[in-house]
DNA sequence: TCAAAAGTGTTATCCTTACACCCATGT
DNA sequence: ACATGGGTGTAAGGATAACACTTTTGA
């Protein structure tokens, strides 16, 4: 007999909802979670398969663009017993990305500002961010001037410049510094007692999730946030047509940084990746706007998107 | 009683030696093989820390610089059932890179481009391309155009530029098309027939390895080549102290391609992670070089390295 | 004195960033 | 007419890529 490891694959499913950033979440009654399922080795050939096979069994959804995240291993944070449905197996979970271009009304959907509130600087800095995390992580930072550096790097205190990128660095540090709920809960859980999952009361510093979700979850986003620069992601999560706003739009739900219009335009148009149709987008205010759209042909030839998202300062 | 997964993990252990790039190895008698170990539920804390323990024991080798790379799990191209000494166990593999600043003069370590000869450019285009996978990939593709495109993107044939990033891209074309010898022994393992691993013979596409080994040694690269340009990983691999050609002998046998010296300095200047010493190296050859060190204090401040490695077209 | 490698000056070009302004539509 | 969002011109500054050239050592 085998010592036993159970493989668990949970998913991060982005979408666009309102020019909001949306992930799809599972049981929305109690503490939120990704979707997840076990991986059957005897009858799945591939991850990826599994992992579409139980998405679209457990919420209708068929994915689209998919890449692998992460894979989680370490114990203490692993996944609670109930969750694979395992004697005392221990969990390694894989973490996938999912992008798709529809969500719908439903409440599965969540922003991910929820999770992360302090990610999102497009209506500027988050009052969040001086109010409520920076005098926390000084107090669990005491007289250590290296918990008190990486607090500062890694949330912009003290005129340091914003990394959007650093998703999993930030919660990783108020994981660290026990102002996660998802902390209190593993300590539980490693001391031989058996906690409940944090109850999904809005927390001031976001909203937890069971298990390491949360984790995955900003492993996801940063992934996505730096892929957004090099890789043309971003048209997975566009519809057929589009115009320029919208997908400026979704950049800036993503990023969460505001950008520059023009500029933005310009990026766009030189990587030859979209198409002007000709045809006009029924009304949304103002003057219609022209719709594009994504030259997947072009993809392979080429694959670059170069976006660089300026730097945001205050 | 499980259904049975077994976790294999793999290093990719990256060094320099008189200006190449090397990869640790075991077993050289036979056909290649990267450092691989079982990965203990019961005993082992975390991946890390099993990878580090067998590397140690199994090569007397302590680890610096580790990251996880991607889990191997598709059927059909997992390792040999004797790998990990299981029963009917479905083997998923860990993969990890990991850099060091020393290469004992063993050897166990292996220049990469004995595996992907294809890959060094820094004497300009490699005649094999032209010579010997390009009519092998247009045989194999026939008629079929998304074949041969993909083959032209992949291998900057017909004029297209060559991206050094996609190695694993290129990999898996010669895997496709049965112009790598683990193609063949895959194929028939699939059968139910059992197959030797090749034999260690200089292959001209490449020396094979075992399992998915070569896979996971591609992924290494290209995720090492991607890592360079926004990351300051190179350091990991250079000595506390060291002159600039030499670093830029480093990344240019990790990129595979050649730089620009002056340009190379100025981009190093100006993100300030190195420092000069004041003092001079003992010679190679002609004027002696200014030593430098880098400043790893100011890694958290100014984590990015910018590294553009300019297009090479021919 | 010559080979070998270290190190510097300069320039054209392109990209980034940030101004401010005009255009087309519905109310 | 005016509010709303779509769409454009232009220019400063900086980074990139590519020239060719000087300097310092050992043989």
């Amino acid at each position: 007999m085998n010592p036993s490891v159970v493989i668990g694959l949970s998913a991060v499913i982005v979408a666009i909802r309102d020019g909001e950033a949306v992930v799809l979440t599972v049981r929305p009654e109690a503490a939120a979670a990704l979707p997840f399922g076990p991986f059957a080795p005897e009858r799945d050939r591939t991850f990826e398969l599994a992992l579409r096979e139980f998405v679209s069994s457990q919420t209708g959804f068929e994915l689209g663009y998919v890449e692998q995240l992460y894979t989680f291993g370490d114990r203490g944070r692993d996944a609670p017993r109930a969750e694979v449905g395992a004697g005392a197996a221990r969990v390694v979970s894989v973490g996938y990305l999912a992008l798709t271009p529809s969500a719908s009304a439903d409440t599965v959907w969540a922003p991910w500002s929820r999770f992360f509130p302090w990610e999102d600087w497009r209506k500027g800095r988050p009052d969040l961010i001086d109010e409520g995390i920076k005098p926390a992580l000084m107090a669990w930072a005491g007289k250590d001037a290296g918990r008190a550096a990486r607090a500062r790097l890694a949330f912009a205190l003290d005129g340091a410049s914003w990394n959007e990128e650093r998703v999993l660095e930030r919660y990783e540090l108020l994981y660290e510094a026990g102002l996660a709920p998802e902390a209190a809960r593993d300590a539980a859980r490693a001391d031989g007692r058996d906690p409940a999952e944090p109850a999904a009361i809005s927390a001031a510093l976001g909203e937890p999730m069971i298990s390491d979700h949360r984790r995955i979850l900003a492993t996801g986003l940063g992934r996505l946030r730096g892929k957004l620069k090099y890789r043309p992601v971003v048209f997975e999560l566009m519809a057929g047509e589009f115009t320029l706003s919208a997908l400026q739009k979704t950049v800036e739900a993503i990023a969460g940084i505001p950008l520059h219009k023009q500029n933005f335009r310009r990026v766009v148009e030189r990587t030859g990746l979209v198409e002007g149709l000709g045809r006009m987008d029924v009304e949304t205010g103002g003057r219609p706007a022209e719709l594009f759209r994504f030259r997947r042909e072009e993809l392979q030839a080429r694959p670059a998107l170069g976006l660089s998202l300026p730097g945001v300062r205050d």
